[in-house]
RNA sequence: GGCCAGAUAGCUCAGUUGGUAGAGCAGGGGACUGAAAAUCCCCGUGUCGGUGGUUCGAUUCCACCUCUGGCCA
């Protein structure tokens, strides 16, 4: 066994299980989450506060600039070589998250595939502003006629990937998919939080959020906007809770509204991690964050050797 | 108290020249390989405020009532 695996939905209360976890057997936290990865975005990632960061090592947390991007592969590269880090001092990695496609990537591993060039995409970008999207899939049909099928029409996010992906190379994307990927080196065991009651989680959801605007959640956003180099397109800002306030913040409509659309953003956000989790084969579930049965589940040769056991 | 306008899906509202109704949002399910807290797909029966009346048939027309706005006293 390599790395212990905390994940489950937004506000399921991952971090304080994983705390407490690597609190008892001796471990170093490594982030699996796709926003907590920029500085500046704090308490609306629900990061965790200085003054745990300070008792527990967490790692991959503040790792780029909000004007940059993070992708899956950048994330399989780090947690690789943190968990042999943290390995390497006799400790156990607890990869805690809720960004599922990550933990997919590091659990099955990925493609041999190219990475994002910004000249490719804005080629294609500005071809299907010219001639729409419809245009570019039927293109991709040509070249690429299972990724053509596979991928919606409005899905210009894909449709523009899978494009890009056969300029670079000359092989479709599905053909790259299909190939033999790159095996996970390490064996994972993996727990998820699953609450079965999801009116119970939107209300946690509610509390929390009203928590974080006490914090200054819409300060925070507001110093982000400040910096003049920073657009609302870029991930960083795309995601839950930072984009309805940037919007707020520009008039896009009331205070009201932003607490609706931001609360129904975050329980869309959980609805799809569900999605994830019921599909997962490898995942051991749990009801609730609730530490006794966690650690019982263990497997012996991470229990041997420290306090609790 | 009088006049006017509303009352239709959880919310905001459209509509039915009389044959029991549909959008957006919310919600639910699903997909997912370098943006993934992203991106996309599928799912709409509800005493059409209440009670009477006209009618083969009323959510639709009429009367009264209740409630909510607005205006006038």
């Amino acid at each position: 066994m390599d790395a212990i695996v905390i994940t489950g939905p937004t506000a399921s209360g991952k971090s304080e299980l994983s705390f407490k976890l690597a609190e008892i057997i001796n471990g170093e936290i490594i982030s699996a989450d796709s926003a907590q990865v920029y500085r500046g975005l704090d308490i609306g990632t629900a990061k965790p506060e200085k003054f745990v960061q300070d008792k527990l090592k967490h790692h991959l947390l503040d790792i780029r600039d909000p004007s940059e991007i993070y992708t899956v592969a950048n994330f399989r590269n780090d947690a690789l070589r943190t968990v042999l880090e943290i390995k390497g001092r006799g400790k156990v990695p607890i990869i805690s998250g809720g960004t599922m496609l990550y933990l997919k990537a590091l659990r099955e591993g990925l493609a041999d595939l190219p990475a994002a060039n910004p000249s490719v995409r804005e080629r294609i970008e500005v071809e299907a502003s010219r001639y729409g999207w419809e245009k570019i899939r039927k293109d991709l049909e040509v070249f690429d006629p299972i990724a053509a099928a596979r991928i919606k029409a409005n899905d210009s996010q894909r449709l523009q990937r899978a494009v890009e992906v056969y300029q670079l190379t000359g092989i479709p994307l599905s053909e790259h998919l299909r190939r033999e990927k790159t095996a996970c080196p390490l064996k994972l065991f993996e727990i998820a939080i699953f609450p079965k009651d999801r009116g119970k989680l939107h209300k946690k959801i509610e509390q929390r959020f009203g928590k974080m605007l006490e914090k200054g959640f819409i300060e925070e956003v507001l110093r982000l906007k400040e910096r003049d180099d920073l657009t609302e397109d870029l991930p960083a800002l795309k995601s839950v809770g930072y984009r309805q306030i940037w919007h707020y913040l520009n008039n896009r409509f009331d205070r009201e509204t932003m607490v609706v659309r931001v609360l129904a953003a975050t329980r869309q956000l959980a609805k799809r991690q569900f999605t994830w989790l019921r599909g997962s084969k490898s995942m051991k579930f749990v009801e609730n964050p609730d530490i006794e049965i966690v650690l019982r589940m263990l497997p012996v040769e991470i229990a041997k050797g420290n306090k609790y056991f």
